[in-house]
DNA sequence: ATAATTTCCGAACATTAGTGCGGATGCAAT
DNA sequence: ATTGCATCCGCACTAATGTTCGGAAATTAT
């Protein structure tokens, strides 16, 4: 196998900017112009010649066949920024039981969904992890169906934060604005239109904090 | 705007497919037939229904010159994770002008803050855009003070998507369900306890498609 | 039913785009 | 110089491919 010349470096990169733009490759003539060549078969002639040495693959007499044979995805800025993965630990429905992460998960996160964000707009935190929503049972905490919800384990958070908290007495599990105001808790819903409701504080525990929710619709 | 016939889902996805395995788009006769039809006009017919529709993007007179509606490109070995920086383009409140990408905007991205989300949550789709939502006012779209949310810029939605749409006749703006129904357009809140409106489809104008909604609350 | 709209058909038509071929041109080894 | 080889030129040719148009068929609205 031959080394590359010139023209064939000029060629191949203008094939891989001209997939970047486009989408799709681009065809004989737009290498010939794109690269000054006077030419379509001298095109053609380097084209062969790319073929023989791998670098690419081709079809034959179909317009635009051509494949760079280490294609490098779309868009994708190379830059490295610094990502949470977050598990996925499941769905969360009206009267399921709330999924919660256990011990062992977080040491064995093999088959685990993972889902990766960008420390920038996850925030600090540490356990943290990722639930589906299932219904439209928190329509009042502003989530909606197919919401993925991000949380936090903790066993207590400020006034005023979301919160996955546990009625005990009714055994049930909500997404609610947290106060506690001495020995009772206030819980509101996101929707301020709706009305708060208050706990002795005794009755309510606090499962998991909520992060963020991302609400994805495309 | 219509609703995707069968036909037209059934092309799109053939085109999907063919990417898929081939790296490069497939030209109207490959459509043809892959999809069992029996003329090229009719491909060509529905892939300008598809173009209206903002399902994929056309370049006019070029094989193969067909673009899913933001798509990757390629295959990719996923180094890192792929990341689409997206521009947060200012504030939208009830009342205020709604912000709206500008041509330059595009080509002049220096001082705008960018937003960078993973490829994976974000999904396909080109001209992103971010905004912050202030104020309560689209408490009805399930979207409250602070959200952030991420839009593609498209003059038509298919139906049922979330869509920033203006009301001509008094000069609103909101985000709704959108169904266009012949002449006719019927917008409905997330909150589907809430009542859908229906306006003349002449007054209605799509600003943009809804594509996600990240909420903070860390 | 009748009219309007959408979708489909077929058959040209007009570019676009890949290929082939004889003949330069440049360069290195003979 | 001569030969061999890789590359380049122009140009013509043909296949591939997007587009157009009148009209039929199916669907939906009035």
């Amino acid at each position: 196998m031959k080394a590359l010349s010139e023209r064939q470096q000029q060629i191949l990169s203008f094939i891989e900017e001209f997939i970047e733009e486009h989408d799709y490759p681009p065809t004989v003539r737009d290498i010939q112009s794109g690269c000054g060549i006077s030419s379509t078969s001298v095109v053609s002639y380097n084209l062969d010649r790319l073929k023989d040495s791998g670098a690419l693959s081709r079809d034959s007499e179909v317009s635009r066949g051509l494949k760079l044979a280490g294609q490098k995805s779309g868009t994708a800025a190379p830059v490295g920024i610094d990502t949470v993965a977050v598990p996925l630990l499941g769905t969360i429905a009206a009267g399921s039981p709330f999924p919660m992460p256990e011990n062992d998960t977080w040491s064995d996160l093999t088959g685990q969904e993972l889902i990766d964000l960008p420390q920038a707009i996850v925030g600090p935190g540490d356990n943290l992890y990722a639930l589906k929503v299932r219904g439209e049972s928190m329509i009042d905490a502003l989530i909606s169906d197919g919401d993925l919800v991000i949380m936090e384990q903790a066993s207590s958070v400020r006034n005023g934060q979301m919160a996955a908290v546990r009625i005990k007495s009714d055994n049930t599990t909500t997404l609610k604005h947290f106060y506690a105001e001495g020995p009772r808790t206030r819980l509101e819903p996101a929707n301020s239109q709706m009305e708060a409701m208050t706990f002795n504080s005794s009755d309510v525990e606090v499962i998991s904090r909520v992060i963020a929710v991302w609400r994805y619709m495309g």
